[in-house]
DNA sequence: TCTGTCAGGTTGTCTGACAATCTGGCAATA
DNA sequence: TATTGCCAGATTGTCAGACAACCTGACAGA
């Protein structure tokens, strides 16, 4: 067992592009910045102390992350949140997440074990009545470690993608309107299907919830059309 | 039916940062630049007669797509196939095409349609004995088709990323040794799976159709580890 | 009402520059 | 010999300033 020699040390550079967007993914989380509004380059280099080519270059890493869209010669402003959007989000959850559970059995154990301690982070926050923002955190983290039953690093990739656009869309309707209601049976009740074996009744059971996530959202925003 | 006078005019503006990313693109694929390789944004820019700041932003394309990774003041280089990569892909492409071919009944008649096209498509190319490229191309845009049929355009799009790291690694290999063997009657006969309605079938045929392909690229790029 | 024109603001791109960092080699040291 | 310290060249990260192209809105003229 030749282990090497400093192999858990790791440090952590982080570029001033890098700082810029994260601000700015703070900023758009936290609701500060209203759908659709454009973001500047000149004022934004101003109010952050960095040069436009930094603002530019951080604003590249938002569109690509599909938080803000670029219109050519236009600027980029804050990606706004369609119907379809959230119809399209929520459909493809479906199929990476539930992929997930059909991957319960043959999993990783350390994989399941991630499920679990997720969930009980989800339920813990629950009962301690977190805040709204470290409730959805968590409750995405869930969602999240299913995907991560399949052990696939892209596939978790593109399903943080996705959460990453559900929560510039929430983080767009106001802190009343948002309550997140107690959800956390729901989700033991899925892993208890899970530990149960009963692949198929999860997979069902994950289909609802996200068919009724879809519509909660879409409610939240707004966007109910006919 | 009051048709909007021009709706059916588009105009494609593309920026020099596009056309620069465009033509690495092609560099790349065309196996013109080793994997690993580091792209100096100097030398690049001098090359192609632009800044560097054109160059860089172009680059910053690259790597989001996944074609390039960028190491903390050491530059942008080709990225490089591990094998734990290619089975990555394989996975996920399984997902998610599974996912389309899962939908074939309840998906829209013009979707199905377009899975019939492009297969067409390719089997016509490998009846006129198309170049690799084309062939490639084709075969590929097949799989795409699949996964369009569950009618979300993200998933899709995670597809298209998928296939173009894959089309990476591939151009990586000399061009006598990528035979792309011919599997039209492969996908004729997923296809007529379908059409039969036996998606259980079609879904099992795709599964091994894909990992079948994980080893064939894994040889392909000398990348068999015991 | 429609068109032509103009001013102001913003982005796209270029040039030039400088500090921080990496690489490799070479000398000094234990 | 193996390790350390140090220096020169190369490259990236970031900055400042500039200019053309473009979009927007308003305003005058037909």
């Amino acid at each position: 067992m030749a282990e090497p020699p400093f192999s858990t040390l790791h440090l952590e550079l982080s570029s001033t592009v890098d700082r810029v967007a994260d601000e700015l993914r703070r900023a758009l989380f936290d609701g500060e910045l209203e759908s659709g509004t454009p973001l500047r380059e000149v004022a934004l280099a101003e109010s952050l102390g960095v040069s436009r080519p930094t603002v530019r270059e951080a604003l590249g890493l938002l569109v690509a992350e599909g938080l803000a869209t670029r219109e050519p010669n236009r600027g980029v402003s804050v990606a706004t949140t369609e119907a379809a959007t959230v119809h399209d989000i929520c459909r493809a959850r479906w199929v990476l997440e539930g992929a997930g559970v059909r991957c319960w059995r043959q999993a990783d154990e350390r994989l399941r074990d991630a499920v679990r301690t997720s969930l009980v982070s989800y339920t813990g926050a629950v009962r301690n009545a977190a805040t709204y923002q470290e409730l959805n955190e968590r409750h995405l983290a869930f969602h999240i470690s299913l995907v991560g039953l399949t052990g696939s690093p892209r596939l978790v990739a593109m399903a943080e993608s996705l959460v990453r656009e559900l929560k510039l869309a929430l983080a767009q309707v106001d802190r009343i309107r948002r309550n997140a209601h107690d959800q956390a049976d729901t989700h033991t009740q899925l892993v208890m299907l899970l530990e149960r074996g009963d692949v198929d009744g999860a997979s069902a059971f994950l289909q609802k919830h996200l068919d009724d996530a879809e519509t909660s959202i879409l409610s939240a925003l707004g966007l109910v059309t006919p």
